[in-house]
DNA sequence: TACAATGTCATTCATTAGATGACATGAGAT
DNA sequence: ATCTCATGTCATCTAATGAATGACATTGTA
């Protein structure tokens, strides 16, 4: 099983919706916001890699494209994930307990 | 396989750090979040379940631990996704796209 | 050319994790 | 009984951030 390059950047969830989701429905931003219930600018973003994909969103595009929600927010959060583990200090320092 | 029951709130991660992590290291609040680099109020805000648990959290509790960051997102993805199925309003009108 | 879609920016708002400080309570140890 | 420490809780403050709205420039297409 090929595992992830753990210091490959983790695929922001909105490069799915830029890369395959938009193109496969053929769908201007302003169509797709206007049925996921958002403003154009969220779509922009987050297909632009600019926001995080919330619950909510995730939920939104489960509803709308009958995918899973879960499956949303664990790309999120393996971006979330990699982005703390960038920054050495940022967990400062927390050592493993000892078993 | 015994799937989750949709309508069953879905456990909140403090809950695991309440009654099975805490107990078992027989370590104060205090000294956990020492350990994890975070204020007492943290532990114990998220040990009441009045707070999420956020991906630096989980990337602290993974650290101290050497648990799976992903499974403490895991719950806490789920709780939020329960919540806001909780509230029909909330998604408003989201209609799935016809395939 | 005219219009629609898009990228982008500024502004504003609401929410929320987190820190700090304070205070009351309760359980153990002396 | 008293002292001490852990804990629950509350108030206040801050920083970050998702989201909305409005405006403007650019681009591509009918």
């Amino acid at each position: 099983m090929s595992q992830r390059d753990p210091r490959r950047r983790p695929t922001h969830p909105g490069s799915i919706l830029r890369e395959d989701v938009l193109p496969a429905l053929a769908m201007t931003q302003i169509e797709f916001a206007r049925r996921l219930g958002v403003s154009r600018l969220t779509v922009s973003d987050l297909i632009h890699e600019k926001r995080a994909l919330t619950p909510e969103m995730a939920a939104r595009l489960g509803k709308l494209l009958g995918t899973s929600p879960e499956s949303w927010l664990a790309m999120q959060a393996a971006l979330d994930l990699w982005e703390i583990n960038q920054d050495p200090d940022r967990l400062g320092g927390v050592r493993r307990l000892r078993a």
